[in-house]
DNA sequence: TAATAAATCGCCCGAATGGGGTATTATAGA
DNA sequence: TCTATAATACCCCATTCGGGCGATTTATTA
């Protein structure tokens, strides 16, 4: 897709607010020739002053970006930067492994998702990989991605309708989502389900929680993708 | 989760109907002392049948499973074994990087999907992930499982294909209402298509009116429906 | 028993929405 | 030429939503 020369090096940079860290990684990618460290960062807005600064051809290929940092985080970096950069291609690499961050992540538009103890060689190959159009995941990331996609164990629940429950939503709130589907408010729901409107309310905020939107059109058009319905 | 005793050697299986592959593999992972290998079989029906054949001990934890085979797939297979033996972790091993198989695997329980050109190394640091509930993922293909999960990236010139009119909404109209579905508000959908946000919400009564619908929610439903992006 | 999850109900507030208008320009058809 | 339809932009206003808060009750399960 994009224009990557092979033979080059790949530029790497490093967003890391944490010293010792990024030094010692710093150092490590160091030992790499196939490697080119363009710049290492502490923050987020140091990283997009870099970016800025910098010559056509010392622009990063991939940067590995910390998530947490002071100032914006990795995530809204990401954002940023993604917007004007489109092609660098960024590997969140943390110590988190929450499926909040995972998610916000992928949606900024991370093409990969390295745990900090990752061992510097995968490092590396992923840094590679990345550049090969790969998507280089800790596996015990890629199994909360794969939770996300899959459709959890069915149960065939003895009564009726739906088997298949995307995002482990509860029964009532699937009872919930299925009329906001329909285009009903949340006034209309709660007379439908013999609910308070304040629960009903309660029951979208959560479920907006549980599948990662906030408005209803894109609670619905996750919602038909996935055959929650 | 399961139980999984530390020290214990990692019993494997490989499902696989290539004779030579099947064979090179089963000596390649030979040399391995942290695994055994408790059977090969060339087909789905061949592992159930060792399966339930199987001492209680002799069971394997992980299989690499081949996803095309004579007979049930790999796939079907997988389906079939997990719900009598949920804790054995199936990795699909394959040369296949289509969406749908790799949708498929997922939707029937595999936990790793690997490409058949994987180096044995990995092959085996797999294996043991995938016992400490890891998930892992050849790059290439956790790409394609991000795409999944990632919102649609916009191609901001929603142009040309749309040859279909399912309801008479004219091109200004449809490229509002892709944007509605995509979760947008006026002022982001304004932005975007850079009009003024009452000049996006006359286009979006219009599409109600032309709809029949009242809400960004009736009309996300309507539109994936019958197609229209 | 303690901790957790589900389901229920509630308040506040600012932003977004939907419905009712009006109006200008341009373009295509009758 | 007259008309109809896009496409554009704007106003008012009541309703709805979404996000933060908190709270109680009942199961389930660790």
């Amino acid at each position: 897709m994009e224009g990557k020369e092979l033979g080059e090096k790949i530029r790497v940079a490093i967003v890391e607010d944490h010293d010792i860290f990024r030094k010692r990684l710093k150092e490590l990618l160091g030992f790499y020739n196939e490697l080119e460290l363009v710049f290492t960062a502490d923050s987020g807005e140091m990283c997009l002053k870099y970016l800025n600064e910098s010559e056509q051809d010392k622009i990063p290929n991939v940067i590995l970006m910390d998530i947490e940092l002071p100032g914006i985080s990795g995530i809204e970096a990401t954002f940023q930067l993604k917007e004007k950069y489109a092609d660098i291609d960024i590997i969140m690499f943390t110590v988190f492994e929450d499926d909040e961050r995972l998610f916000e992540s992928i949606q900024v538009g991370a093409t990969g998702y390295l745990l900090k103890d990752t061992a510097i060689d995968e490092v590396v190959s992923s840094l590679k990989e990345v550049r090969e159009g790969g998507s280089p995941i800790t596996p015990s990331i890629a199994r909360k991605l794969i939770g996300m996609v899959s459709k959890p164990v069915d149960e065939s629940t003895s009564n009726s309708d739906n088997d298949l429950v995307p995002f482990d939503l509860s029964p009532a709130e699937i009872r919930i989502l299925e009329q906001v589907i329909d285009g009903k408010t949340n006034k209309e729901i709660a007379e439908e389900v013999f609910l308070s409107p304040w629960t009903v309310k309660t029951h979208i905020k959560n479920i907006y929680k549980k599948m990662h939107v906030n408005s209803r059109a894109a609670a619905v058009r996750l919602a038909l993708k996935r055959d929650i319905v």
